[in-house]
DNA sequence: AAACGCATCAACCGCACTGTC
DNA sequence: CGACAGTGCGGTTGATGCGTT
């Protein structure tokens, strides 16, 4: 009889997290089940997969969504269903579950709200969106999400798997640049890529829109250890987030990693 | 100050999907 | 083709915080 392990639950500690981050940056994303024993963790790689993708990955924005972000996930929501992860992939810097608790929690309260007081007040809203410039735009940036598909490494056959790719010395460039460009008209890609690439040391907020852009195929999970090695050194480079307004113990792990 | 209700969000659970053998 | 392992996703739950009575 196997004695299955003991597996912590519940709220990960400080220690846990710090654990699980100088695990992550010294080593990559290889296997989730067998991480957490060789990082010290009891907890299951689900745990652990789940606190990384939602808390502890680099680039995550926390606190309050922005008017803009609020409608474009009111426009996918209508669009997609609840397809968190779809949603989460057009909206940078969201986690699927934070969108997720942030429709149930707020927007679908709202949207019933809405509902309930008067079909016709809700194309009076509707209506007056269109009229706001502002709104406008945002309803035209939902659109142009929605008909962007995300490229993948299916789209790049050429690209061998073991390509090595480090953003920061901007290798990707070298690697992919006629690919992508022969590859892809879309001109929001292009401008996304050619902003990030226009500087000399992509910064983090440029690496998460391309990461977002080229799928997951060029995410830490998607790669070895070999490849995994140079975006370590991109998130050590820079590991600033976006939503700056408030402390997030987790920016504090990032810096200091080992207080 | 205590009790209560509600809102929020981190985390869990179960299922589905995908890749490998 | 089926079994299995690893991973991802969406629904749900439970702990916590906050406001109200």
């Amino acid at each position: 009889m196997v004695r299955q392990p003991y597996l912590k639950k519940g709220t990960w500690s400080h220690d846990e997290d710090q654990k699980l981050i100088a695990y992550i940056r010294k080593y990559g994303i290889w296997n989730w089940n067998e991480m957490p024993k060789f990082a010290g963790l009891q907890r299951s790689g689900k745990s652990c997969r789940l606190r990384w993708m939602n808390y502890l990955r680099p680039n995550i924005r926390r606190g309050n969504f922005s008017r803009e972000e609020e409608e474009t996930i009111i426009h996918l929501q209508k669009t997609l269903g609840n397809r968190w992860s779809a949603i989460a992939a057009r909206l940078p810097q969201r986690t699927d579950n934070d969108i997720k608790n942030y429709w149930n929690t707020r927007l679908k309260k709202r949207i019933m709200g809405e509902k309930k007081n008067s079909s016709s007040a809700t194309t009076e809203t509707k209506s007056s969106m269109e009229e706001n410039s502002s709104d406008a735009d945002s309803s035209m940036m939902v659109d142009i999400l929605l008909d962007y598909q995300i490229p993948t490494m299916d789209d790049f056959p050429e690209l061998a798997a073991d390509t090595t790719i480090s953003l920061s010395d901007c290798d990707l460039s070298v690697a992919v640049d006629d690919h992508y460009n022969m590859a892809m008209d879309n001109n929001l890609v292009y401008d996304h890529y050619n902003m990030a690439m226009d500087n000399n040391l992509v910064s983090s907020e440029n690496y998460w829109e391309i990461e977002n852009l080229w799928g997951q195929s060029l995410t830490m999970e998607g790669l070895d250890c070999e490849v995994m090695s140079p975006n370590s050194q991109l998130w050590l480079h820079e590991p600033i987030y976006a939503c700056d307004s408030y402390y997030d113990p987790v920016v504090e792990l990032w810096f200091n990693p080992f207080i």
